[in-house]
DNA sequence: GATGAATGAGTGTTCATTCAT
DNA sequence: GATGAATGAACACTCATTCAT
């Protein structure tokens, strides 16, 4: 259902892609603008709709249900998260493993950057439906492969979702210290001192 | 929401309180059984009351809201769990850091035994309102309480959330690995790590 | 889903039936004076129950949605049909083969008495599911006990349908001749010229 | 509603002519497909467009409305019955009176040949909208004039509308004696018989 | 002539909650 | 205290149709 146009015609693809791609744009804002503002509460597709300037019909026309909106905000979400983590990285070099820690779980507490109600809202939504394993999966995986040596697949569970766990915690029950240095550093504390005792 | 009930009426009031007991527990009863059976989704008042054989009347007589519901089984849940790890904890007497840590995440994952998709509505449903803080904040203090030296207020919240939402990621992902001994051996490896880092 | 109460407690069984069968009789006579008033694209849920003066929530208390409507008046209508025929024909004694047929003929053109309309969108909504043999079938085998000597299953067939037919159509094409006693004459004509070629 | 093609524009008449031809059939085509396929319900226009390989736009174009296509179907089955008719009782040249009914029954039961669903959708649909006189017109009319001495016309109306409510039925309720040879004979009979008591 | 993105009115249905009996 | 009939606000979603390109 989702997004079609995929017309090989080169001709007049361009401007339609755009189009469609400016709609999902203002779709998606739209709706991190209602959940930020009114939480799940608030977040019908009648307001998404209306608070992106299009008609119902055209947010039907791009997104198959209601949660399909959640999931693709989580995505992006998730996606340039994990964009950041790799940029954080990069910029080090052969950064040391606390270094990597540390980008990641700087990553992962900033995500959703200046949207915390917003984020607390698509949390409570993925949860709803399915865990959000489509969510913590890939964050397991990027663990996995660029943080450190080697875990079982129970270890990797258990370090991301518990550092996971934590920061959903402190967005959820709106803690103030979320973005605290000492938070980050208990955080980093923990999977260090996880790492080290695996080793 | 509604009247709550406290009248001190003091003829029968043995007898009214009894039959008030057996006719939340019946509710309390009925709202686990179709919270087991069909998750959060089947879990209408109405469907409660019918469950639990009382007229929804009755129901809203003895609960002001759907939550209230939702919450009293999380609270009975919780007061049960705390006190499977105290005695747990009596039993071993002057039981090692380890040991203490290791019933208290047992506890954490054995909760609602047996009922995992009850348990999962229930977590979904806490989120959905709060963020489950009224459940985290008496498990935190346990932990702070008996299991270990003095931790701040941060540490605790990181090591109780952490553990929680572990444990919480297995029951909503439905891992099948959540009562494997080698899962609750990580977890207590975890918490044994952070606490020796703060030493 | 449709209409519960059923209960053999005898005190308040009463009152309590009775207002749902008020209730259910208001809806059913909204309903009529809606199909009636504005054919079948007026006839909405909402509309029904206003109309019934009662609330939308009411309404789905006694159907489960809204074809259940039409069904009831349907079945209602047919009920009534087949009863007028049942006094016809007792009336008459030891009816000849004509006066039965005539009997059941008058009382297929007359049902829905006074309500050409709603019976026109009545049959049109049967039509749209699963063609209506709910209704044509009880008529069928009305004709068969009734009227006549033995017909095949399918000879029952072409002769109800054929007359059941011919009404429809008058009642869709909003013939006015409908109610002519010339138009009653050929049906009858035509049901007795059938019946003799069989023998 | 919209607006109808008139152009009388000469230059590339014929080929454009051609090419809306082509175009009409496609959907017509397409039409009766999804019709087969998902019956009333999954007839909608964009559907239509899509099977049919045009844009909704281009739909547009060629058919007023929804309603439009399922009239043109309709009317080309109508067309190509009737044609079927001819031929049977042109190549019987003086054929007898059953010879010449036996023709009109065994072309009413095999309209759409080979489509039962896409039959029953469009009989329905042509039922919900104004009772299908447009379609049983021609019918009695061609009755009239090829089959028979005079009749009046009530008594066209019966004899037609019985013949077809008969077929009609067997279609809407999917019987599976409708291409039964012994149904066949049922309606000629039922129709002959009519005409000798007329006599 | 063709396209297809956009429109938006319209509707069925659910379910927490109340309150007269 | 118990009952359960009644309430009605609230919402997701469909689809025929238009019109700018």
């Amino acid at each position: 259902m989702a997004i079609k146009r995929q017309t090989i015609d080169n001709k007049r693809r361009i401007p339609r892609q755009m189009r469609a791609e400016e709609t999902v744009a203002a779709i998606l804002e739209g709706a991190a603008q209602i959940l930020e503002a009114g939480g799940l509460a608030a977040f019908t597709t009648n307001a998404v709709a209306a608070r992106a300037g299009v008609s119902i019909g055209t947010l039907y026309q791009y997104f198959a249900d209601k949660q399909a909106i959640l999931r693709a905000i989580a995505e992006r979400e998730l996606k340039a998260t994990l964009a950041r983590v790799a940029i954080a990285m990069g910029k080090g070099g052969a950064a040391s493993p606390e270094e990597r820690v540390r980008a990641i779980v700087r990553a992962m507490i900033g995500a959703f950057r200046g949207r915390q109600r917003a984020r607390k809202a698509v949390v409570q939504a993925m949860f709803s439906e399915g865990g959000g394993a489509a969510l913590q999966g890939p964050i397991a995986a990027f663990i996995t492969a660029h943080a450190l040596g080697s875990l079982s697949e129970q270890q990797t569970f258990v370090l991301s979702r518990a550092l996971m766990g934590a920061i959903r915690a402190a967005v959820l029950e709106e803690k103030p210290f979320l973005r605290d240095a000492a938070f980050e550093d208990e955080l980093v504390r923990l999977a260090l001192a996880y790492l080290a005792a695996l080793r």
